[in-house]
DNA sequence: GCCCAGGTGAAGC
DNA sequence: GCTTCACATGGG
């Protein structure tokens, strides 16, 4: 039957995908020689970029290629999305610096379970906090000839069968009760993740906040990567920085402050905006010593 | 050794 | 209300 393949090239430009693979949404996508490749739900798949296009590799015959164009959002238009942002040298110099940045559309489980594991770890070591957890938790998916085994991030209900020791032999530490906490009040439908779509912004965030482990900053995270809520705007270490540096530098500006100027100046996608000031600033960050920009 | 990492929750003012 | 601290683990 036509449509029914393992490959499949979509066009696309203003695309920059290993940047967006890279830039701390997701950590489970792998590089090898230019191609990435990582796990989709239930289906691995192989990403070739090209100029102006996109090649993708599954292990098995797919009917259909909904669940990768969602997930890589390739219907969204960036310029459409960046014009909405305030038309300040901080946004020009953090767009110029990562064009083709992207956001994802993750599943919000995988999403919510990531960014609990995320608290005051380096991404390397969320990445790899994230495939002991799956390699050991997850099912199973098929691969390509050849290729290292691939697992599917684990459902809540196999986590919730856990121990927080099997949980901190994955090396998350603290994290692990909240984690174990969290995948049970999900596994026994006392928290129902797929409600948050549902609600407004403000009503989801405060839901999700009452999840063991998962404050505003990672409320936030879920909103933004899991669901596509455009105003969440996680605020971590990196994007404090940004605030200050670039919109307040040299004077002492109060956190409760910075937040109410989150909400209010980056316009309807604030959250993309946050995402290329992150970026921007880890990027800037790694760079040699460069003279600052005025 | 030291400081820091896509923080949160509890305890202390 | 706001500030401080403990919490595991590994990178630079």
């Amino acid at each position: 039957m036509t449509g029914v393949d393992t490959t499949k090239s979509f066009t696309l430009r203003d695309y920059d995908l290993a940047g967006t693979l890279t830039s701390g949404q997701a950590f489970r996508w792998e590089a090898c020689n230019q191609r990435w490749t990582g796990v989709i739900g239930t289906h691995w798949v192989r990403l070739h970029p090209g100029p102006g296009s996109l090649t993708a590799e599954t292990a098995v015959p797919v009917p259909d290629w909904n669940w990768l164009t969602h997930y890589l959002q390739l219907d969204v238009d960036l310029d459409e999305v960046t014009r909405t942002f305030p038309d300040d040298e901080p946004m020009r110099a953090a767009v110029a610096a990562s064009r083709g940045l992207r956001l994802l559309r993750q599943d919000s489980w995988e999403c919510l379970a990531s960014f609990i594991l995320s608290s005051t770890k380096q991404i390397v070591q969320i990445r790899q906090i994230v495939a002991l957890l799956c390699e050991r938790y997850g099912e199973p998916v098929a691969v390509a000839p050849a290729c290292p085994p691939a697992f599917a991030f684990p459902c809540p209900a196999r986590l919730a069968r856990a121990t927080e020791a099997e949980l901190r032999a994955c090396k998350m530490g603290f994290r692990a009760p909240y984690l174990l906490a969290t995948a049970r009040m999900i596994a026994s439908g006392q928290f129902d993740l797929a409600r948050m779509a549902t609600l407004p912004t403000e009503t989801a965030r405060t839901e999700l906040m009452q999840l063991p482990g998962v404050g505003q900053k990672i409320a936030d995270c879920v909103l933004l990567f899991g669901y596509g809520f455009q105003s969440a705007f996680p605020v971590d270490v990196w994007v404090m920085k940004a605030l200050r540096q670039l919109y307040f530098p040299g004077r002492r500006v109060s956190r409760q402050r910075l937040h109410r100027f989150t909400a209010t100046h980056f316009g309807p996608s604030a959250g993309y905006a946050q995402q290329y000031l992150f970026h921007y600033m880890r990027t800037k960050a790694s760079q040699p010593a460069k003279r600052a920009v005025a």
